[in-house]
DNA sequence: ATAATTAATAGCCATTTGGCTATTTAATTT
DNA sequence: AAATTAAATAGCCAAATGGCTATTAATTAT
């Protein structure tokens, strides 16, 4: 059933998840802003399949697009590129804490399990 | 074509791009280590729906396995999670310098452009 | 006005994804 | 030994994905 919603992080995640966009990304972190055809350029695809990449990159949120005449140039959208870093680094550090917590247990000299 | 190989990031990031999987993480994550069993009781999937996210996180490298008996225990995979924030927070930091040399582009004193 | 350029759409295809039910495998209980 | 329990496989389906070619739309040059 389609009653699954895309949420925006779900997007995010999904447009990180192949390497063509990857590349996209790092190319305009190093870049600033480009254009689809400087997008495109280093790729063997085809300029549809770009355009495509592109837009999937649009919808995540982490590109920005600006239309001058014929010639559209894009730019990260740092915010989304930094929520799907945060989403990370929280369950990172609670997963560490877990660690942490588990560590102290197991290496606990002859104790009884603390609590917290 | 086939020719598309799917690389190790690639499958990470992919597995953090649904909803499920991301919860599933979470609850490793502030658990530290669950059953099969357990990581399905929060949802209303059925068993081998959530039998298929385990296994796209295991693949991805995010969770490892394993197994006591009849039981299956998880718990995360820290140094995956980490490469996945690591990618983010490289191109993160290669973005925040072009604004930074953006800025002093634009912010620069006697600058007329008059097109882009 | 015509040609060239930039990039999006349309439409097609194969593969992957995410979901389900039914079944199987394996390990415990009783 | 039989029943129960934990979890994986098998097999099916609809939708989404990523790729292509051909075409269209819009802007800029000649």
């Amino acid at each position: 059933m389609a009653i699954n919603y895309r949420t925006p992080l779900d997007r995010r995640f999904h447009a990180l998840g192949d390497g063509t966009r990857r590349q996209m990304l790092a190319m305009l972190a190093r870049q600033g802003t480009l254009s689809a055809a400087e997008l495109h350029a280093p790729f063997d695809a085809a300029q549809p399949t770009i355009s495509k990449h592109i837009k999937v990159l649009e919808k995540a949120g982490l590109v920005r697009r600006e239309v001058s005449g014929r010639v559209h140039r894009f730019h990260i959208e740092d915010a989304a590129l930094r929520e799907a870093e945060d989403w990370i680094s929280l369950h990172r550090s609670f997963w560490e804490g877990t660690l942490a917590r588990l560590e102290a247990f197991v290496c606990a000299p002859d104790k009884e399990e603390g609590e917290t």
